[in-house]
DNA sequence: CCGTAAATCTAAAGCCTTTCGGTTTGGGCA
DNA sequence: TGCCCAAACCGAAAGGCTTTAGATTTACGG
């Protein structure tokens, strides 16, 4: 046992196989990590700070996928719009990651920074400070809702036959494949519509 | 030990206990609920299907507040938004359980069936079957994600000196009380604005 | 009055997260 | 070169969780 030659462990390692295994069962274990690294469970504490670190070194590497240029476009509404979209891509490439990320406080700092240079584009466009904050978070609402909607839409609702639900049944089986892409575009369109607005005073 | 004289246990009882322990730490665990009420963690499933029929119970609970009759109003829009605004209230009361209803599937007989209803105003209305789903989605993130907003700002991004974020945290302290309803009152507005016009064909 | 069903306890299996001490290796410094 | 500390792993354990199974006592219907 001891120190191996070439270390087993780093938190590129880690991070790569809790967003396989959230990819396939929709959640990790510390366990389950070590298993598939060939180490045991205790030996991941020395790289990652428990496993609220590891859901945010998770945060991370989704929230990478977003193209921070978005942000500086002008103006800012094509920015804010870019940026949505980015995001939205970024998460609907690990929709089952979305739960796990939804249930804790960000404390990833580069995902703070996004956040940050956000708040920055809206407040130098002129807005309101005590409107920006719910326009982000209607936004972030949007992106997340409909990221988790793009591709897990069978497991928000169980029908039973114990529970007669024949609209319901034909709705869901009417929605086909642009649906949630369809959805998205709607809210974001509202939305954006209603900062140009609330931009007129 | 043995059967007691008077019962110590019931789906009441037991959804009551559990409620009480998600408003306080946004969680609970089936021991926690049985030393509660004086009993041990097994008895509980004589009662309840396991760990995710409590937290179905939850959801008839808390849902059990939405107010049926909204959906009977006319026309449709009216309905719709009231039934919205009805659910959301049910939710802000109890805004900490939002995470824990948001990750598992709706199985609760009696919401699958206001669900159901719902489907069908907006079916009558004249919406296109594929219309229906994207609109429900879209209002139920709407409100869920601002009754989780409305009484947990601080529980969303944990601001620390390592990582500077000024405008984010000016914008934080810059919304006031009324910001969530503010929010939801505009994103509402929007939706059932897109609806409208989608009824235009 | 008797037997069956209901409600509880005890015990246990098998997960999980986290910590602690022991052991070996690597690298910096004299 | 030799030494020492820090790094990286293992093994074990504590304490929590969910769930099941069997034993025990009580309530109720016939």
């Amino acid at each position: 046992m001891g120190r191996p030659r070439t270390p087993l462990l780093d938190r590129e390692r880690i991070t790569t196989t809790a967003l396989q295994l959230v990819d396939e069962q929709g959640d990790f274990s510390v366990p389950q990590i070590a298993k598939r690294l060939g180490t045991q469970a205790g030996s991941l504490y020395h790289h990652v700070d428990g496993r609220d670190g590891i859901v945010e070194l998770l945060r991370e590497r989704v929230a990478a996928a977003i193209d921070p240029a978005t942000l500086d476009l002008a103006p800012w509404d094509t920015a804010v719009e870019s940026w949505a979209r980015s995001y939205r891509a970024a998460f609907a490439a690990h929709p089952r990651a979305i739960p796990l990320l939804m249930t804790s406080p960000v404390r990833a700092p580069r995902v703070l920074e996004q956040y940050e240079r956000a708040v920055t584009v809206l407040l130098t466009a002129g807005f309101a400070p005590a409107d920006v904050m719910p326009l982000l978070i209607a936004l972030e609402n949007l992106v997340l809702g409909s990221a988790l909607d793009l591709a897990a839409p069978e497991t928000m609702w169980e029908l039973t036959d114990r529970t007669p639900t024949p609209h319901l049944a034909q709705a869901l089986a009417a929605v086909g494949d642009g649906r949630a892409d369809r959805a998205f575009e709607v809210g974001l369109a509202g939305l954006m519509n209603h900062a140009r607005t609330l931009l007129l005073h």
